[in-house]
DNA sequence: AATGAATGAGCTTTCATTCAT
DNA sequence: TATGAATGAAAGCTCATTCAT
């Protein structure tokens, strides 16, 4: 009973992930969930209130799941330049294992994030936690942390993009170790006082 | 008239874009649009023949712009630093002239992205070319140049969905120089002896 | 078992009315039902063949209960006036008894009624036959027995409709001897030929 | 244009008040109503938000009519016997004008009644009016006001109900002199010593 | 006997699109 | 040419009822 009903929420979130992320969520019908699940439609609504109820509640989940694993993986290094690679490595890691979630999470999710009660962690709360950290303790230059967190999360995230749309391939972890001597590189490469490279100017 | 029709599709593309960036394309509706527009729902099918075509008009048009746009910009430089640097703070120029508009072409666009005819100039091709040339020319280390273009187009998009989460605040173009040399920082910081791959894509 | 079964249809009955007073019937769904009863929904179908059946036996049930709760309470009297004295007194108490399951049965009563066989007493036949025997015995004066009925059965329930809506309020009995009143001057008061006819008495 | 949808507005209501007088508002589907009008069911939303407003906008229009025919027919006459016996003759006018509307406003109003803004004149507080009024010049004996409209109200209202069963049948005006004349009694019939309340309501 | 997951018909509502005026 | 009423298909959702456990 509880496992049968722990079994079927199981496989409507799985196929209803598997569907927001080929399609959007707005062009996924409560009938191709019910269609994918083998279930009618209206059993759905015994699982969850809404559509809506279902595309938030799946992604509250995830998304908080995930940045557990990543805050996880953080805990076992020291160094924030270890921290970082690990996380990277576990993001991509969290992606390869189910593309479609990943996708629904990072990029279908919609205006999901903002109904996120204030002060959640999430995977950019803590990227910006390690990077805001290191910055204190000296091991990065003083920069903006925001800035700095952003330009991290585009180098991680922007290849799962081109992968989804076929311009890379191969599972992400393949990218790993390059992505994180890139956000490395570019949280160091800070133009002011930064000796690393010749200044651009204005 | 002609003139009077030519402003007419340019309310009806501003007011749709706006909403398409700030709800999504299914999410607004053609009454939307029309009260938008002042217009009535039935006129906007004298200027397109369904609401996909007033979609993928508008997106083809403005995302050919834009493409020409940074290609032209680049065009004014010689060495890929600068080519980059310029396309940078160009493509930073262009999500302030009107944030919406490139909302709806970098992050709301539905699908529409694979129905490009191949081989049209995109943004995403004009920074791989030059990427592209600069690594046959020697000017950027030997790596896979869709990769490379990945973690630079990474760190130009992913400050914008900060900016429009709220986590960054004012004009992009602020960031353009801390872009610039991240990104060529991260072009340059190729891991010591694994090149992710050698071979170019055609 | 007998008594737990009988015990289990009272609960039933007495939840149902009560929302059925409060919502309508339409309004009211199976699951409130056994929501209210602590029973799950399939339960109530070892009681009931349907909801139908439920609002129908209910009705039926009590309707012809409250018929002959008047006709006993006027078989206690001789007079017409005391019998409808003590009738309307004896409704005012079923009603205050369970203002829920009255008004049920009177306001809220789904078509029910053309459902009942004909010759079956109801209170308003008994109301009727009453009034009927009064007119044949000469103690009232000659009129439409049925159109007496209404003006008796109205001066009765309309208070009840007030209370309902917190126009009146306090127990309906307070209104007993008022309406008796008024009931027997309404049924005197006879227009063309009569004499203003016998004054009531106290 | 104009004309076209004030009559297809007004169609609606006929058709919407007569299905909700015979089956009863939750009963009637929307469909039911598009296939009386001839119209497709989306249609109807052109011209009412949700069926909820169709039913709350006809009901508070045509009650709030009611009311001022009432009102407008006691204002041509002085005395109270003479307001109420023409409010009575009005009242059954307006029933037999079209029954199911009556119907409609009077007894299957579904919890409609106290979305009434407070204030609203309505057909029970233009009785009420008049009663209050009668009391307070000494046309009527002391006596609960509000009691007193039940009353006479419940003399009005219980023939029609027996017409719609059938248990009376004809034209409500046939018994409007009777029940004028009951009510006049039911008014003045005070029981000797015992004035129910002598403070009327505010 | 009891549970509650599942069904399936049918409900209200939305919306891109058409078309009479 | 412009309007907005009308269409009709499909959406999300409800709920009386059934049935495996």
């Amino acid at each position: 009973m509880q496992e049968r009903t722990k079994n079927t929420v199981r496989r409507i979130e799985q196929v209803a992930v598997s569907l927001f992320a080929s399609k959007g969520v707005a062009e996924t019908t409560v009938k191709d969930i019910a269609r994918g699940t083998g279930l009618s439609e209206g059993a759905l609504y015994r699982h969850y209130a809404s559509k809506d109820d279902l595309v938030w509640r799946t992604f509250q989940h995830h998304y908080v799941a995930l940045a557990a694993r990543l805050g996880s993986a953080a805990g076992r290094e020291t160094s924030a330049r270890d921290k970082l690679a690990v996380m990277i490595r576990e993001i991509g890691q969290a992606h390869d294992d189910d593309p479609a979630l990943f996708h629904f999470l990072v990029f279908v999710q919609h205006g999901q994030l903002n109904r996120l009660e204030p002060g959640t962690p999430t995977p950019v709360t803590v990227f910006r936690d390690v990077i805001d950290a290191a910055i204190s303790h000296g091991e990065l230059p003083a920069q903006d942390a925001d800035l700095a967190t952003a330009l991290v999360l585009g180098l991680v995230l922007q290849p799962m993009t081109f992968l989804a749309y076929g311009r890379l391939t191969g599972p992400q972890a393949a990218y790993a170790e390059r992505i994180a001597t890139a956000a490395w590189a570019a949280l160091t490469a800070v133009p002011p006082a930064a000796p690393v490279s010749e200044e651009p100017r204005s």
